[in-house]
RNA sequence: GGCCCUAUCGUCUAACGGUUAGGACGGAGGCUUCUCAAGCCUUAAAUCGGGGUUCGAUUCCCCGUAGGGUCACCA
């Protein structure tokens, strides 16, 4: 290759928000400007007037924001070329436009919508491709500078590239027409606007889906008579629906990258899946940080084949990554899902942590382990249980229900200070040294299965010893205090 | 329909002519266990089909087949 530096844009237009697709396009072509030392450009291509969003724009920049995939140049960063806005380009474009025209490259466009939709609609019954080009006036008018402009292909002829994931490839004269430069509305198209800009913004690689693999003749048919040195080529393999029929989009449901953040998903997890789909290291290894991936992202790599979106294997990306997670960013991320009633300075929370980042996969499991049935809710709320739910299925006898109680009440209560720590780990660890000899030789479920409904009034939750740990010693007595009085009653 | 692209377990993928085709997710079974998770162990599961080239093809070539993309004053 050559001695450029490596410049990557990723080009967006503001009709929405951004899904899995989009996204992974990004992170390649971050991934690639950032292992080059180079840099990366977020461009809007906000050329369509009719499709656009109102806030889009603040929208996907919050998306990769989350993502932290941080852009060199943006909209709201500026560049030595000006403005990244395709819409406040427009006299860049209009300036390409008549150098076209000049050269005799391009040409106003003669007919109405409807003339060229007759057209269309002939070759469509003669069953014949339906090219602009076999319509071309025979004499341009001059450009009036408002009219549609369309491109003069130069040379009907076959066209090669090469491309860093696909090969060498090649299309024929078919792909090849006239098409729009510049709309009625002033505003460039898209074929037109991007290759100017990609060339002013010294992209030196283009990343893309394979949609376009198409209209690349077409591009570098431009590209030729605008006497631009094309950029290298990277076609993205697609990301599939889960079933696999088709590629991902935002009518099957993709859904905006945000909506995993509200979900409880990790930026980091996201990263880690998306980079996977469509490219490999080439190693067993699957637990990635961006830095990882920005160390190992090579352009050889990257698949040719579209991928399937899974989010299976997304859901347990983001337990690897929970699990790497600092205690006090566990802390954060957790503190947003869990009840108000829970506040961040309370012991309670403190001793929650560690329970709570052993049992999830993803952060809003938290809020239904809070929920009416949930597991954790006792922890909240003093249990009101009936007397039978105290009594060990094997063997239902209030009177060892009651001893059972009594006994591991006494042994807990002996416990020092020491060893009811907000460290839940080691308090249980105390606990459970306490109370499990004589579980052992009374019968495990015996004395634990009252014990623990005494404690959580729960079908379903921690064990006793993590119960009592996350209750503390004085909760956790009064409870079981108040399982025996019902006993007894 | 024309043109273009793609093809390894259900899914993400490893293999860059020579492996018992490996790993991961998910599945199944087990261990652990008072309940629910987590964790650990074991296991089933793939080279789309047919021709070549080669001593030898997942790998290279051709033809099928299937899937995808694209044929806009959308990007």
């Amino acid at each position: 290759m050559d001695n450029k530096p490596v410049v990557t844009r990723f080009a967006p237009s503001p009709t929405g928000f951004l899904h899995i697709g989009g996204i992974r396009t990004a992170l390649f072509s971050y991934l690639w400007a950032r292992k080059n030392g180079g840099k990366f450009i977020l461009r809007i291509e906000d050329t369509d007037k009719e499709r656009e969003v109102e806030g889009s724009i603040a929208h996907i920049q919050q998306a990769l924001s989350w993502l932290d995939l941080e852009w060199d140049y943006g909209p709201d960063k500026a560049a030595p070329f000006g403005s990244c806005i395709q819409s406040e380009r427009l006299a860049t474009y209009k300036q390409f436009a008549e150098k076209l025209v000049a050269a005799g490259h391009a040409y106003p466009d003669p007919y109405t919508t409807a003339e060229v939709e007759t057209f269309r609609k002939q070759a469509e019954a003669a069953k014949k491709p339906f090219l602009f080009r076999e319509h071309r006036p025979a004499e341009a008018k001059a450009w009036n500078g408002t009219d549609p402009l369309r491109f003069k292909v130069p040379e009907i002829k076959r066209f090669k590239w090469h491309d860093a994931v696909r090969g060498d490839l090649e299309a024929g004269e078919e792909a090849l027409d006239d098409f729009i430069l510049m709309k009625s509305d002033g505003y460039p198209t898209y074929n037109f606007a991007h290759i100017v800009d990609d060339s002013l913004m010294g992209v030196t690689h283009v990343m893309r889906a394979d949609e376009f693999i198409s209209s690349t003749p077409r591009f570098l048919s431009l590209y030729q008579a605008l006497g631009i040195e094309p950029p290298v080529f990277v076609t993205l393999p697609p990301i599939l629906r889960d079933d696999r029929t088709k590629k991902l989009g935002k009518r099957d449901g993709a859904k905006d990258v945000l909506e995993y953040r509200v979900e409880g998903y990790l930026p980091e997890a996201m990263v880690n899946f998306l980079a996977l789909i469509g490219w490999n290291p080439g190693t067993e290894e699957e637990v990635f940080t961006t830095q990882d991936l920005i160390a190992r992202f090579e352009l050889e790599k990257i698949h040719k084949a579209g991928g399937a979106y899974n989010e299976d294997k997304l859901l347990w990306f983001n337990r690897q990554h929970i699990l790497k997670l600092s205690d006090e960013s566990f802390a954060e991320h957790a503190a947003t899902f869990l009840p108000e009633s829970i506040s961040t300075k309370s012991a309670m929370f403190r001793r929650l942590l560690p329970i709570l980042r052993e049992k999830i996969s993803l952060f809003n499991e938290i809020s239904a382990m809070f929920g009416p049935a949930g597991e954790l809710n006792f922890a909240i709320k003093a249990p009101k249980v009936q007397v039978e739910f105290l009594l060990w299925k094997k063997d239902p006898s209030k009177e060892k229900a009651s001893k059972h109680i009594a006994e591991a009440r006494k042994l807990i209560a002996e416990l020092d200070a020491a060893s009811w720590s907000n460290d839940t780990i080691s308090a249980a660890a105390s606990i459970k040294a306490a109370i499990w000899p004589y579980a052992e030789a009374q019968g495990r479920g015996d004395v634990l299965w009252p014990v623990r409904t005494g404690l959580t009034g729960q079908e379903r939750s921690p064990d006793p010893f993590i119960s009592a740990a996350l209750l503390g010693r004085d909760e956790s007595l009064q409870r079981l205090d108040a399982a025996l009085a019902l006993l007894q009653a």
